[in-house]
DNA sequence: TAGCTAATGTTATTTACTTCACATAATATA
DNA sequence: TATATTATGTGAAGTAAATAACATTAGCTA
């Protein structure tokens, strides 16, 4: 095993791996090949040997890996051997969806503090949580330990939303808003972007008709 | 020009461009070089031109490009020269996110039809949109002429839901439930997969712990 | 109009990622 | 215990993508 810079490509597989294995694991599977794992989720299995190179020796030659040990040693690499309280920005219909969503938990991401600054949305209760004004973030921030924070605010406002919680301490953020957010160096930021998605398959079904002329 | 394979970075990124070349736009600026876009973006110039160059030569030597010409080009190279109709299953939070958002609408994408198998649900309204049960697919699909499908259900439904989506002449799917879906060649899919890009702020937040140490 | 500047389009180079191929090791079998 | 089988781990080869470098062209200036 050699520690080089990992590809992100293949922390995103970690994750679907971990997940898959996960999955393995609560349907009472013990054991697991590479090729297994490949086709679960549709990579080759040298990709998936070589994902889990970078990390260390799971295996055992000729057998496999075993399933609960390997969604272990998967999920602490990716951190997620402990749980993690994260913070919320924008209580409108993307927020509301992802703060009752319950995935989040299963994968010990907490969201403890939701923030908005409209006066008609501060005081109401999302599941057990109430939606608290901008300037309550520093305190939440503090007694929760929070170092990740989500963005769900219209485009117009997330550069501000973002500087803002890299003063009360953010060190990651994850961005809804279709906007390239820019920020410090030593602050992670990676943007879910819906709209892009959606026209990747717009432009591959236009190449494709493209092709058939 | 030459016409090879397209890489699907490339076409992320021109998403993004023709997204800032709207901005521009809509703030009066008629013209634009490389690095501009590089810079508003967080590319590097070279990137620019070389993603652009895939499809031609849009600018001029010296100068640089036209604002409105390069954001039709690269709308039109997105496909977004025309109007798509959706239609999205899965009528829960996340659900009702995507159809009240308007960010579709103005990149030319409708939903036109939302699917549920609760029969809770159907009959409900979302905005203009009446929820459908599953078996008005094929008649929505057929009026709308429609060939992408949304899937917002819970990870267990997703794969049949896809199958039944593709019967009804479903060309490419946006994928919301975390799961490896299993289709045929011809279907275009995307997953959108949220937890993923939380679990790469959570490696990185790790592993920078790592290198301090 | 000649010379200068700016910024594109494109080729060359470098870097990064994936696939291949096989030596290695564990288990099963005779 | 030898032999066959299986599947890992990894260096080498191959492919793809990003960056750098530069030749080219448009416009400006004197
Ligand atoms: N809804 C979707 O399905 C969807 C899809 C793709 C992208 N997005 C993006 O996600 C973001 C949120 O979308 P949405 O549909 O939930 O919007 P929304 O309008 O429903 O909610 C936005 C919330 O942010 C709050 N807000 C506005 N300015 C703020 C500020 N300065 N500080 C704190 N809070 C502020 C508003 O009060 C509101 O509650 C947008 O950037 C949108 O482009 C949403
Ligand atoms: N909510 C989020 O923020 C979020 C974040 C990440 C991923 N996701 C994923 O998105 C999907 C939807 O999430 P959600 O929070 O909106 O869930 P939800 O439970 O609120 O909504 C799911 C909807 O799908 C419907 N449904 C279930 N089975 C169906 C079937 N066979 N056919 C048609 N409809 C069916 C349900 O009736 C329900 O209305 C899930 O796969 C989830 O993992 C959601």
């Amino acid at each position: 095993m050699k520690t080089l810079r990992v590809p992100e490509a293949t922390v995103t597989r970690l994750s679907i791996y971990s997940r898959y294995l996960e999955r393995l694991d609560r349907n009472g599977v013990s054991s697991v090949s590479s090729g297994e794992i490949a086709d679960g989720v549709g990579v080759s299995p040298a990709q998936v040997r070589k994902d889990l190179a970078y990390f260390g020796e799971f295996g055992t030659r000729g057998v496999g890996y075993n399933v609960k040990d390997l969604m272990r040693y998967t999920l602490k690499i990716l951190g997620l051997d402990r749980h993690w309280n994260l913070i919320l920005v924008g209580a409108g219909n993307l927020g509301y969806a992802l703060c009752t969503y319950r995935g989040f938990n299963m994968r010990g991401f907490s969201i403890v503090g939701v923030f908005d600054n409209d006066l008609t949305k501060i005081g109401k209760r999302i599941n057990d949580l109430e939606v608290l004004p901008m300037e309550s973030m520093p305190e939440i921030v503090k007694d929760h330990n929070v170092r990740i924070g989500i963005i769900a605010t219209p485009t117009r406002a997330a550069q501000e939303v973002a500087d803002y919680m890299i003063k009360c301490g953010m060190q990651a953020i994850l961005n809804f808003a279709p906007l390239p957010l820019n920020l410090p160096e030593h602050v992670e930021v990676r943007n879910v972007d819906l709209s892009v998605k959606l026209e990747i398959l717009t432009f591959n079904l236009g190449f494709k008709s493209a092709q058939n002329v």
